[in-house]
DNA sequence: GATTGATCTGAACGTATGTTCAGTTAATAT
DNA sequence: ATATTAACTGAACATACGTTCAGATCAATC
């Protein structure tokens, strides 16, 4: 065997897959071609088909790991018993994970129609289960009557939406801290779901 | 003169403004092809260019229209005086105007970068104008103590981001009707600005 | 019924696309 | 030194793209 280590394959691959999201964000799926990616990375367009068997591949990975990657994170995450704990933990935690990531956040919400059908279907569970969460956490401050919302579920579709709109405006190196804004966005979300104002 | 009245162009024009429209909403700017909108509308593909110069001014009048439209539509509404009712008249209008046209918010959002420069500046610029309106809104709030926000213009922005959120979701014939979306985003509003619970 | 001109067809234009693959390169192991 | 083979090049493939345009079509006018 030649080439185990000093192999020029462990870095390509990552760098195709960066490349690949950050044109995918910048110009969308469908407009960015594989020569373009290849120009990035400094090699030819056939190159690529050694990482990936087809452009569509190249997009779900980055789907999917996405996806993969905010579940694995948050089944971690030790989270407070107290609802409205609870509620500013997940607030923290979806801010900070999103913000991160403003690129594969996009490209999440806008390529999904770029996706063959089945593989439309993985991603679609996977985020399903991520708003099962919010709605059971919402669901339980219902319960414990520390929340007041009309209706848990819409409550919690437009808490995502809140939440993740901060991805669009935010920068590291704005005006406003990451704390800061966490700390706004826990006060605008408890406002939102009726916690009364001490606590 | 021949074909004055009665000629197809007053029905063909519109009609592939419409294709254009559902199918840049549901694939993509750069996914669609001319011939694709040509055979929806029924016509070979050469026919588009008796009523558009090129792919592009075919998404920039669609972009331009909707923000003209946007902001004509508010310029002509009876806005109260009162902060509180004034919110509530711009939660029912942005929710209206926004769940009528789901494809158009849709492509002004994720479309833009598919603009050319100077195409892009115009739209922009519109939009500028429409967030200004929710800014001097909470900002007079603010002024007359009927709010309470920690950051006015952080706080427009999140506001947007949450009252775009039903076109995602929202479905003229699903379990919730226009009315009683647009009586919880009242009410979740009043929550978020802080507005105390008589009123 | 001949003329007009807006409307549309159908083929062609140069260019670009995703993907394949025979062959070159160069780092490792023997 | 030689053999091995992962990594990559560069050209080619069939197909598709946006756009152009000479000519066909046909309803309204005279």
């Amino acid at each position: 065997m030649a080439r185990k280590s000093g192999s020029h394959s462990e870095i390509t691959g990552p760098r195709i897959k960066q490349a690949a999201l950050e044109l995918f964000a910048r110009h969308g799926f469908a407009a960015v071609t594989m020569r373009q990616i290849a120009a990035t990375v400094g090699v030819q367009a056939g190159a690529i088909y050694n990482y990936t068997p087809d452009k569509q591949a190249l997009l779900f990975d980055l789907l999917d790991g996405h996806m993969l990657d905010l579940l694995r994170k948050w089944s971690v995450e030790l989270v407070p018993i107290d609802p409205i704990a609870a509620l500013d933990h997940f607030v923290a935690f979806h801010l900070d994970f999103h913000i991160k990531r403003p690129e594969l956040v996009f490209i999440s919400y806008m390529e999904l129609r770029n996706l063959t059908e089945i593989n439309f279907k993985v991603i679609v569970e996977k985020r399903r289960i991520y708003e099962k969460i919010i709605h059971n956490l919402i669901l339980s401050g219902v319960t414990s009557g520390d929340f007041s919302v009309p209706d848990p579920k819409i409550t919690s579709l437009a808490l995502i939406a809140l939440l993740t709109g901060p991805v669009d405006w935010f920068r590291e190196d704005g005006r406003l801290t990451s704390d800061e804004l966490t700390r706004q966005y826990c006060a605008l979300t408890r406002q939102a779901l009726g916690v009364s104002a001490q606590a």
